[in-house]
DNA sequence: TTAGGGTTAG
């Protein structure tokens, strides 16, 4: 009778935990608990798991540790429900804490801990453990397993090793979609965007099924190459197929829309969406300020405020700031800033908002007021921030404050070839020549060498690469004939070029090198489009770079004298967007 | 009973 009555409570606690568990029920859950308690009932293993899992999934994080503390004995799936509960909830030092708790207690992990214990190995400390915890997996047979793989590529992905990721995925002796997903993810991630497209494409041959997560790392290649074609393509697809969690794909559209130049299909998907995540909201701003749109950004945040369904995130801030950058709204900007440092968004500025402020006051000029701001950071300012006050001096001409950020910058980056180039400018741009060959002579001294930075345009399937100052073209006759022909136009139209650039993928100091020398590339490059006359042009990527297509459309318009249709403002969007620049003025 | 891939920014 006794073992009867024992047994019809465990059952019962199951039911009504798994309830629980099931709909989230926490007080239920909790009484639960205390109810075991009261009545001295000593739940076995699987109840304690049970309640571990319950208390994870309504995010009482301690109260699932709480009970597994307490537990006389543990076994694989307990260990592995709180390692879960740490991993999806971003807790990943805590899960390899708990990890190697695990091992230390004899505990013998089996694949689902694998799978689970890999999610966390990221950054440098988690990729070193993550390297051993394969030896481990190999040790026990578990890395053909395919849950096991794909967490195994996916965390050599996300650190960068991308051809480790590669080999684990090629081993695997099943795929599925997965897996498969990891792996394009994988590529698209790091930029290798045409990789990405290429493997999506063999799949889809092999017949793979692709879901919403294939989708959107599909679109993140996409607008990595703003093909806006296929990323429509894509866009019917998922519309036809009806597929679930479609607000994260809508999210995927209206970053691929914005970076193909087509910021009017961006905001018709933002206004049609029934619900908006943060994300919906930061990649809508963060297409506008890309465009140099500052009014649009700033207008877009306010809706967001007065709506106050989303709170604001570190991302949105460093949207508005980088808008009102690159749309001349500095005394907007500044304020929005003060308004973050008093802790009126509930997001603190970290170190790439104050970059943001100093690239700020730099375009407006204010170099005085930019160095005084990096002196009083609370944060210590990174080579970055002030690679770009030395920028701002340098396109300003200020020789005083640029000698002492160039000199600091010689000293905290003595590797970086762009600081010397720019330093070297500066004092080119004073008639300083002493300086210019001082800074020429350490530049040899340590052996630093700067490469020519290129730019990549692909017209009718063949490849043209260009730097400044480049006569190397077997067209160049004409090249330089249209870029001619052009610049009169331009100067005719009163179009003066519009140098708010923002660049994906590179740097402050790179930044400025663009900002320095994009006109004259841009020339060359739009030459030779221009030349070819309505050959479709692709560019291959390598530096991105969005010019204000905005601005650059209406001046096509001019030039042209006819309304540029969208279809056209994507293609400017394409031409402008593999251009930089090397920097190498001397 | 426990498990793997996703969208914005840098």
């Amino acid at each position: 009778m006794a073992m009867r009555g024992i047994e019809m409570k465990f059952h019962g606690y199951d039911t009504i935990l798994n309830a629980c568990i099931n709909k989230r029920a926490i007080r239920e859950g909790q009484r639960v608990h205390a109810h075991m308690i009261k009545t001295r009932y000593l739940p076995p293993v699987y109840l304690r798991t049970r309640l571990i899992v319950f208390y994870s999934k309504c995010g009482c994080l301690g109260d699932a540790r709480r009970v597994l503390d307490e537990m006389p004995e543990r076994n694989v799936v307990s260990w592995t429900a709180m390692l879960s509960a740490y991993s999806q909830r971003g807790f990943a030092s805590e899960a390899l804490d708990l990890f190697m708790q695990m091992l230390r207690s004899d505990g013998e992990p089996n694949e689902f801990t694998f799978a689970t214990v890999l999610t966390s190995c990221i950054g440098i400390v988690g990729f070193e453990l993550g390297r051993q915890i394969h030896c481990l997996i190999i040790k026990r047979n578990f890395e053909f397993h395919i849950y096991v793989g794909s967490s195994l590529l996916d965390m050599y992905a996300k650190s960068g090793r991308i051809y480790e990721a590669r080999k684990v995925f090629e081993h695997l002796p099943e795929r599925d979609v997965v897996s498969c997903t990891a792996i394009i993810s994988g590529y698209a991630q790091l930029g290798l965007d045409e990789e990405a497209l290429e493997l999506f494409r063999r799949f889809k041959t092999e017949g793979m099924t692709s879901n919403y997560v294939t989708y959107a790392s599909v679109l993140t290649a996409l607008s990595g190459l703003a093909a806006l074609d296929l990323g429509k393509q894509v866009h019917n697809h998922v519309l036809r197929c009806e597929l679930p969690f479609f607000i994260v794909l809508q999210n995927s559209l209206i970053d691929m829309y914005s970076k193909c130049g087509n910021l009017t299909y961006s905001r018709r998907i933002f206004d049609n969406m029934p619900e908006r995540t943060i994300i919906s909201w930061n990649a809508m701003l963060v297409g506008y300020s890309k465009h140099g749109m500052g009014r649009e950004v700033v207008e877009l945040f306010k809706s967001m405020r007065e709506e106050n369904k989303v709170k604001p995130d570190s991302v949105t801030l460093l949207g508005v700031l980088l808008g009102c950058s690159h749309g001349g709204m500095e005394d907007i900007g500044l304020e929005i800033f003060d308004e973050m440092a008093n802790g009126k968004y509930g997001v603190h500025p970290e170190i790439e908002h104050y970059g943001c402020v100093v690239d700020l006051l730099g375009r407006a000029s204010r170099v005085e007021e930019a160095f005084e701001f990096v002196k009083k950071m609370p944060i210590e300012p990174t080579a970055a921030v002030w690679g770009s006050l030395l920028g701002a001096c340098r396109v300003h001409s200020n020789v005083d404050i640029g000698e002492l950020v160039g000199h600091h910058l010689l000293e905290i980056e003595p590797g970086n070839a762009g600081n010397y180039v720019i330093l070297s400018n500066l004092y080119a741009s004073a008639s300083r020549w002493e300086d210019v060959k001082r800074v020429r002579d350490l530049m040899n001294e340590k052996a630093v060498k700067k490469e020519p930075g290129r730019s990549w345009v692909e017209l009718d399937q063949t490849l043209h690469t260009f730097h400044a100052s480049d006569h190397s073209h077997p067209r160049r006759e004409e090249v330089f004939a249209k870029v001619k022909e052009l610049s009169v136009r331009f100067k005719e139209a009163g179009y003066v070029p519009d140098l708010s650039c923002v660049l994906h993928d590179v740097d402050e100091e790179q930044k400025e090198k663009i900002l320095l020398g994009h006109s004259e590339k841009l020339a060359l490059t739009f030459g030779l489009i221009a030349t070819s006359d309505g050959v479709p042009v692709r560019v291959i990527k390598n530096l991105r770079i969005c010019v204000d297509c905005h601005n650059f459309a209406k001046f096509m318009s001019k030039i042209y004298r006819r309304e540029v249709s969208l279809r056209d403002k994507s293609r400017f969007h394409h031409i402008v967007d593999g251009i930089c620049s090397c920097g190498e003025y001397w």
